[in-house]
DNA sequence: TCTGGGGTCCTAGGACCC
DNA sequence: TCTGGGGTCCTAGGACCC
């Protein structure tokens, strides 16, 4: 529920409280580690969600069951939170089956029990289906997931497309992947942020995009990405949200190109006249061989591939210098002395 | 439902090249 | 010189998920 929307509801005297972010995915990062006692092939799909892989777990640990209840204990007694766990044939069904029994819930689906357990489902369970394509779904008269699959194919594909009728037909036929995926790559490091107040003032609005260029770029010289494509996203009074992108020539992390590139693409989207209610900066479409995580600056592997100009190398170190301090004091804005050396 | 932030993936049109 | 088809790249928007 949006906050605002709580606000209306609460009694004046209610008491706000702020996320801690960073506290969330510490605990995260702890249960995930925790979550590697029971199997090898841990796949953490969120912040508070896993797969894992535990077949042929069996006669290690026991049956479905024992498992579930032995990764909900581990969880407990590390970080002492409840958690729900849902065991199947593919991650699909495991996830629909963690989802039934929350919180605290413990459900194991055998494969010849899988259609009996989709079939009266509403359709929103599907992966998929979300607030616009639901009332698709409905006016065609499928209200659950047996209707689905007992459709006609095409009609689906006509009205879907055909990547989403596939995929939805998959699911409905309780087919999924099985495969656990160790570690994903990310695609695309973004920052926005939504005004309180809807914005005009240029001034304003060039601190705004200085301040995403500067996150984004820490956060891909933390992971060692350099970005050739830069989204300014702006999103309007009326909620119209709009994207301008470009491909640059070169790929960077650089906080000063992607604030200029983003400071342009605002002066010529059109939209210069209009009041601002949020402001972003995505950066994406890293160098086909970028290097791997943390190795950027310390120790490359062939000497010529990162061979830079004098320049290029000072405002690597200096960059190195920034990101450590506001890495170790989380603050967002440095004031920085420099002394020539004479 | 009048609305956070950070992501992913898909679709579609137009430009350009062969 | 004109036409057609196919492939690829770029850009914008939209739906969905947690």
């Amino acid at each position: 529920m949006p906050i605002s929307q709580a606000a209306q509801r609460l009694p004046d005297d209610a008491v706000y409280v702020r996320p801690r972010m960073a506290h969330y995915a510490a605990v995260s990062r702890q249960i995930m580690a925790a979550l590697e006692n029971i199997s090898p092939s841990v796949e953490q799909a969120s912040v508070d969600e896993a797969y894992l892989d535990v077949s042929g777990l069996e006669r290690l640990i026991g049956p479905p069951e024992t498992i579930g209840r032995q990764a909900k204990h581990i969880i407990k007694n590390t970080v002492g939170l409840t958690a729900s766990a849902g065991i199947g044939p593919n991650r699909f069904i495991a996830k629909l089956a963690s989802e039934y029994r929350k919180p605290d819930g413990l459900m194991v689906v055998h494969p010849h029990e899988v259609q009996a357990f989709l079939d009266p489902m509403p359709i929103s369970a599907l992966r998929g289906i979300g607030p616009r394509t639901a009332p698709a779904l409905r006016q065609m008269g499928l209200e659950r997931i047996v209707d689905v699959r007992q459709t006609d194919p095409a009609l689906l594909e006509r009205r879907l497309g055909l990547r989403l009728a596939q995929v939805i037909l998959n699911q409905a036929h309780g087919r999924g992947s099985d495969e656990v995926q160790l570690h994903s790559v990310r695609q695309s490091i973004s920052k926005e942020t939504t005004f309180e107040q809807d914005i005009v003032d240029q001034a304003r609005l060039r601190e705004t995009l200085l301040w995403a260029a500067q996150e984004v770029g820490r956060t891909a010289r933390r992971e060692g990405l350099q970005g050739r494509t830069i989204t300014l996203k702006i999103r309007l009074e009326n909620f119209k949200t709009f994207t301008r992108q470009r491909k640059l020539p070169a790929p960077t992390d650089d906080d000063t190109v992607l604030y200029r590139q983003a400071w342009a693409l605002y002066r010529e989207s059109g939209l210069a006249e209009h009041p601002v209610r949020l402001l972003g900066l995505g950066l994406s479409d890293w160098q086909q061989d970028a290097p791997s995580q943390g190795d950027l600056f310390d120790t490359p592997s062939h000497p010529s591939e990162h061979a830079q100009t004098p320049q290029r190398d000072r405002r690597t170190r200096l960059f190195q210098t920034l990101d450590g301090i506001s890495n170790k004091f989380g603050q967002n804005a440095i004031t920085l002395g420099l002394r020539r050396k004479t």
